[in-house]
DNA sequence: TCAAAAGTGTTCAGGGTACACCCATGG
DNA sequence: CCATGGGTGTACCCTGAACACTTTTGA
């Protein structure tokens, strides 16, 4: 290490991840009481300090990982906070990541290993340190760019009907849609392509199962 | 402090700006040449290590300041870089943020001052470390808000014609903008308001000046 | 008188929005 | 046979894009 830069003010750094999923159908963050001080008994974002070898990605991905053994999913950097007394226990700045996950495929167990649960976003308890503006945040990025990039699929299940694709939409945007006008978009896009399969779960008729296959768009998305 | 927190790596934090404005009608970027290793030589962004008792925004404002006299100028945070090996010196994780700052009112002198100079952005050289990225990301940003946000008027004198409001328009979103449409728009918004003054610089005939007051607007902007 | 920038309305097309009824099936 | 969710087409409006000429005045 050069020498110059031995004089500086060095700070812990940490990762927090707003993990959202849809749980019993409901969008849902994953939460955990935390058990130790600061804050201790509160309900808190997943979080993990970054190491001295690995970049903030990486310490991102790993606390994903460690929390519901996921990886390649949609995950963005959503802001950095550092004012100073954001953390009472000591000066922490943290970065703030957002994942979309099918919760489908989570290994419930390791939710259960860190006294962690889905929680309904409409339903929010109280959150130790900033991280309420942290969800706010994570949640504007989300309705952001819901509105262009497919990244609604990353919540679905594989096969999804468009009743569940279209109720997605109006929780994340917050308003009702027009079903015809839904379907007409949906229709319009090659990427969202209809199976055989039919779920009758939810009515008697039965509704055509789809799937999100972005190999036939030319865009190329996702990349952190 | 906590000694829960004791145990953990810590790592020198930085921010780095990335200073726009409009020199000599172009839009263009402070840059410094560094002084010190490493990179030493190469441009550079405005940048400065954050502090122990000071929080990232605070460093943020720090930095502008002290490289052009400014504060309370449109400032956002863009992005965290954090990768392993970005700084070849150290581990330094770096806070970028943009600023759109108006060339007239900056300090020059502190500008001589760091070595540092404005560069067109349409001839940008390269950049030490990731700085090229932290433009780009910067740059984008910028554009998405500016089709949304009045921000362009951080950019132009306090008094301005519409012919350099378009031009700064069209040199942000990349592409031509017709001078009808623009100015029909532009007389939709309560905010830009005509003023008597007439600019004779450009043209004989002469342009009226406009101004911009946000205080008919009832939405809170430009909070970070 | 001419060069150079300022200023000014109308037309058209396409996208987005509003809107209501029949279908299939299990119980 | 009925209750429940699935599935379908059209009309209208309004926003956004295209487009060309007159005005002013200093040199």
């Amino acid at each position: 290490m050069t020498p110059l830069y031995s004089e500086h003010d060095r700070f812990i750094v940490n990762v927090n991840c707003v993990i959202i999923g849809l749980y019993n159908g409901r969008l849902s963050i994953l939460l955990s009481r935390r058990k130790v001080e600061p804050e201790m008994g509160r309900w808190s974002l997943m979080g993990g300090f970054v190491r001295e070898n690995e970049g903030l990605d990486e310490a991102a991905k790993r606390v994903l990982f460690d929390f519901t053994g996921l990886e390649n999913v949609f995950m963005r950097q959503v802001h950095t906070f550092g004012a100073v007394n954001r953390n009472p226990g000591a000066r922490v700045i943290s970065v703030c990541y957002c994942a979309l996950v099918n919760v489908d495929e989570h290994d419930y167990m390791r939710v259960r290993g860190h006294n962690a649960s889905w929680v309904d976003m409409s339903d929010m308890p109280d959150l130790g340190f900033d991280h309420l503006d942290m969800v706010r945040r994570a949640l504007a990025m989300v309705k952001c760019r819901f509105a262009d990039e497919p990244i609604a699929f990353s919540l679905l299940p594989r096969f999804f009907t468009l009743t569940q694709l279209q109720q997605l939409y109006e929780i994340v945007l917050g308003e009702q849609i027009d079903k015809r006008n839904f379907r007409k978009r949906v229709a319009e896009n090659p990427c969202i392509e209809k199976t055989e399969l039919v779920d009758k779960t939810m009515s008697r008729r039965g509704a055509a199962l789809y799937h999100y296959n972005d190999s036939l768009s030319n865009l190329s998305r996702f990349h952190m």
